[in-house]
DNA sequence: TAGTCTAACCTGTATATACAACCTAGCGGA
DNA sequence: TCCGCTAGGTTGTATATACAGGTTAGACTA
């Protein structure tokens, strides 16, 4: 037998996971109910509720007690992906996000760009290219690239109003990313943009997000090395957070 | 009644995680099995079940069907924190790994260090300051503060053959990590150490991590900008990884 | 002695059942 | 009309039971 080939309540993860990729299920749609599962799929309740019990601590979906099991929206994933929307970001810290747009055009891919979105040469991208501000002190340069099949409105947006990452996000989920950072001297169209002082390095984050199973979006964020860092942390799912978040002060390394 | 403040399963998990983390149940070590826990704790095998599964998802333990289940050694807990090790990060790249240890000493705590460890001034903590370097040449500078009781043996260990960083790992399993990011202009004595350029920009990571609730290290690591990067892989648990590793080369921003 | 087989234990999965707590729509009364 | 209550659906937890399949130690046999 060939039927027993993966466990039910894998079957029916793998199920709610496909529907939810595929965009049959949305952001905030309601996930069938444990005893809905339970006549359609001919599973006990037992088992649609282990189903649906990781799905929620992977971060697919949300239970309220009483209420319903839903699709997560991607605020309540962003766990997986650190900070992902500058916007947010910078909200977070309490301070005024605003953004200019410097370019907003439809290209054909080439070189790097299609190797980094898996395409062939000549096919259709976006390019976007904004300047991000903190309290109108410009942080960071985006400069993105987005699979024109992924996203065909992206020339109508208003990228002043919401960010790229956040409309991308609110297109579909996005399932998987990959980021390298860098440290780098920051050529003059950067340094000007950005208003970096003549010996100032900037921070590179090169990051690549997958929707669906492939590569939609390569972007390049180049930040001001003096006014922008990078912070993450790390603790075991299931552990309270035990972290007080002071800040770590850099001194020069002496001798 | 607050006997039933937290349900059995999270108790169960609540016990075994307090038994590794205090070193009672050391990394390979044999967990109770289901059946044991159900005449010790007076549960039903469903509930020792749970406890022990999620257990195994959160990285604490691994299981084996018919031999039982152990508490996982720091290993695979590493997708938790990303890459830890420099020397392994280096043996992973086929290359080879040496170090220099410029300095191996006892210190009373100060300032940032006192702070970042959340001790008060003049507490007990080791000084390291090390250089890494990949096939010969300089790639790493470790300046590390340890606290000094939770390693009392840190002067006399041989750090140019375990780094610090598997040594601490091997004391007691770390259970949770804060780190921050920067692009900084090295200072002279940087510069000299990893053979950088005079124009090159550094790429620095402050780490702190903790181990039974406490901070218990910190470390400054300075990298030469245009010899490394920090690669991050993001994907929510239970996927498959569909990423095709292939290097994104970095084009200089025009215009 | 060397090889084989089995019993005992382990995890992995699946079901049926039960009770508690939570939430909401809708009914009924003031 | 408005308020309060209740019935029914939902998740959360816990138990008892069952069978399948992996692993190992030790008994048994050739």
């Amino acid at each position: 037998m060939n039927a027993r080939a993966k466990p039910r309540y894998q079957q029916l993860k793998d199920q709610i996971i496909q529907r939810i990729s595929t965009g049959d299920l949305r952001p905030n749609d309601r996930v069938p109910s444990e005893n809905e599962l339970v006549v359609a799929q001919n599973v006990s309740r037992m088992t649609a509720n282990r189903a649906l019990r990781e799905l929620t601590a992977e971060g697919y979906v949300k239970r309220i007690a009483g209420r319903g099991t839903f699709v997560s929206d991607f605020r309540s994933q962003s766990h997986v992906l650190e900070v992902q929307n500058i916007a947010d970001e910078i909200a977070d810290r309490g301070h005024v996000h605003s953004c200019k747009v410097l370019r907003q055009s439809r290209q054909r891919a080439r070189g790097d760009i299609a190797t980094a979105l898996h395409i062939a040469q000549g096919v259709d991208v976006f390019h976007l290219l904004l300047v991000h501000f903190e309290n109108d002190v410009p942080i960071q340069i985006e400069d993105r690239h987005v699979l024109a099949d992924f996203a065909p409105e992206c020339l109508e947006q208003d990228f002043e109003h919401e960010t790229p990452s956040a409309y991308l996000t609110s297109i579909s989920p996005l399932q998987e990313a990959e980021q390298v950072v860098r440290a780098q001297t920051p050529n003059a169209a950067v340094r000007e943009r950005l208003q970096m002082d003549d010996d100032e390095p900037s921070l590179v984050v090169i990051r690549r997000t997958w929707s669906k199973g492939r590569p939609v979006t390569f972007a390049r964020l180049h930040h001001p090395g003096s006014r922008y860092e990078l912070a993450g942390h790390y603790a075991p799912p299931g552990t309270r957070k035990t972290t007080s978040a002071d800040v770590v002060q850099l001194e020069a390394l002496k001798r």
